[in-house]
DNA sequence: ACATCCACCTGCTCGC
DNA sequence: TGCGAGCAGGTGGATG
């Protein structure tokens, strides 16, 4: 899936161009992009159309917007997901999910999704201003959030029996990283993503958390990271971070710091890439 | 409660 | 050229 950087290019189009702007109707092509709004897709369509998209929020890798009238349209990219702002007119194409017709506009916001895994659903607003709904509650802050408490990162982390990759993309403890800003952090901090997380200390932590937020800072100037196609703004137009990577998907090729060929490790039916010099493997395994 | 695993999908690449 | 296996940026719910 798009990662934080990703989604954030994503929410700052959406910002600009739908944000006070009120929903003219919507269209459900495939089910499974609402699989998460229970009533149905009658439902959903009644309850975006003739609304006004308030803002355009981000909590981890989930956007979500409010809506006039007190509910909230919730949405995740997922694996594959893209929002596209594209002339009315323009040919469906084959994995169109969901449209946005909006007032006055000839263009209409598309979310278009290969693999399905993403979707959208409304609920209610949180009874406080300017907070997630209760749906995203589990969510945790990400890392460029001011809300985002390092101490607190560390006591959980410290309470935690697991490795410290998979700590890593619990949204519940960390958000917005995921396989690729993951392994990037873990290469700049020098720790392995087998570390187990109730050894790990407060400076290590502190190194860990530099690292991400590093890298997601520097892949969101550059538009996010692309290898194909698939990630893209609004406008369809792709990132160049991946040029920056400095781990991920480069097995067998020299690490940037010492030259040590990158190692894969298969992790959780995906990838793991270290420098086996940098980021030498803590004695327990996990 | 907590930690781990896998199903949910489509499409592309690789080796035979 | 065809075909099966493996892989891809995520998540929530089932399972132990």
């Amino acid at each position: 899936m798009p990662e934080l950087p990703e989604v954030e290019v994503v929410r700052r189009g959406l910002q600009a161009w739908a944000a006070g702007r009120r929903v003219t109707d919507a269209d459900v092509l495939h089910p499974r992009a609402i699989r998460r709004h229970l009533p149905g897709p009658a439902d959903f369509v009644a309850r975006v159309r003739g609304r006004r998209v308030v803002a355009v929020n981000r909590r981890g890798k989930y956007l979500w917007l409010p809506l006039d009238g007190g509910d909230v349209l919730v949405g995740h990219l997922g694996m594959s997901g893209q929002l596209l702002v594209v002339a009315a007119t323009a040919p469906p194409g084959p994995h169109l999910r969901l449209r946005f017709g909006f007032a006055d506009d000839r263009d209409e916001l598309r979310f278009v999704d290969q693999r399905t895994f993403g979707g959208f659903f409304v609920t209610p607003a949180a009874d406080e201003d300017g907070e997630p709904p209760a749906a995203i509650a589990h969510i945790a802050p990400d890392p460029l959030d001011p809300a985002f408490d390092e101490a607190a990162f560390f006591r959980a982390l410290r309470r935690r029996r697991t490795g410290l990759k998979r700590a890593l993309l619990d949204q519940s403890f960390i958000s917005g990283v995921g396989n690729i800003y993951a392994d990037e952090g873990l290469w700049r901090a020098r720790l392995h993503w087998a570390r187990p997380t109730e050894t790990l200390t407060r400076a290590e932590v502190s190194r860990v958390v530099a690292g991400v937020r590093e890298v997601m800072s520097a892949a969101l100037v550059a538009g996010g990271t692309s290898f194909d196609t698939l990630y893209v703004n609004v406008d369809g137009e792709s990132g160049y971070f991946d040029r920056s990577l400095h781990v991920y998907g480069r097995e067998d090729e020299p690490c940037d710091r010492c030259g040590t060929p990158i190692r894969r490790d298969p992790f959780m039916n995906r990838s793991a890439y270290t420098c086996p010099h940098c980021q030498p493997r803590p004695r327990r395994r996990r």
